[in-house]
DNA sequence: CCGTATATGACAATATGTTGTCATTATGGA
DNA sequence: TCCATAATGACAACATATTGTCATATACGG
């Protein structure tokens, strides 16, 4: 039945989700930084989100984003600007520094992606994706309903 | 190109990943246990597995692993059985306490599982599975090569 | 302006997980 | 037996992430 199919399902994305953190701990290790970083980091390129925005959009705990965000501000490769909109929620920008650390970071991803997707077609991926995310959508709507 | 559609894929992933990690901690919640339990107490049903191999099988660090099983066989839900195979390494194995536990989680699980599950089809969800195999054997390859 | 609800950052406690190191225990070859 | 290698558990340091709590800032309805 499909129950237990979705078990199996969750169970192998869990599996999948340590392996590609590990691969993208590899990736972001080079230029000094980890994954969940390297997330900040590409956040904060796209500009104009203040940390709790970026939680938000990373599907993470507001206060996790602002530890890592307060490293990375510390260590000078992003920056708090003033926020016309709101006096306390600082927007996140990306320092040079950072933006260089990043360039770094996706040259070494988009030849890491471009070498495992070379085994799949683009329909295959995007069909396992399309699944991935309306179970994202189901569970966004019972973590919203439930509390 | 594929490198694309597998870098949105792999991101998706990560994010199911946290979602799926929440959902099981919610479920594992009125048995006082949380999602890296549940797959530690899962393990230990099926038995004659060291914490070593359970580690493998999860795909998880040795020592994390360790740090949890240790964690669990204070509390009284596994036990430490001795290995006629190696002295060291012991046999972690389930007590009436911890079936109990697992056993309730298994219940919420099943009824979740089912829910979410009724919105897919087998297939979809197999065949999304399958890919999500496929790119954790990749990835295992890597880890395997590069160290 | 006031009161309520929400959003945000700060701080602490805890859980999870990795990496590194060490001593001990197998394992296999000379 | 002896030695090298790998596996294992113990311990520590650190990175990541959640939950809870608090004070302050913003938004909105009167």
């Amino acid at each position: 039945m499909e129950g237990d199919a979705f078990s199996v399902f969750a169970i192998t994305a869990l599996r999948l989700a340590g392996h590609l953190t590990a691969a993208g701990d590899q990736l972001a290790k080079p230029a000094g930084q980890t994954s969940a970083r390297w997330q900040v980091l590409a956040a904060a390129r796209r500009g104009g989100m203040s940390v709790a925005q970026i939680a938000r959009a990373l599907g993470l705990a507001r206060q996790g984003v602002q530890r890592l965000a307060d490293v990375l501000q510390r260590e000078g490769l992003i920056a708090y600007a003033d926020n016309p909109q709101h006096q306390r929620a600082k927007l996140v920008r990306l320092t040079e520094e950072g933006a260089a650390r990043l360039g770094v970071i996706e040259m070494a991803q988009a030849g890491w992606a471009d070498g495992l997707g070379a085994a799949f077609t683009s329909a295959e991926l995007d069909a396992a994706r399309a699944v991935m995310a309306r179970v994202m959508e189901m569970l966004e709507a019972g973590e919203t309903a439930g509390g």
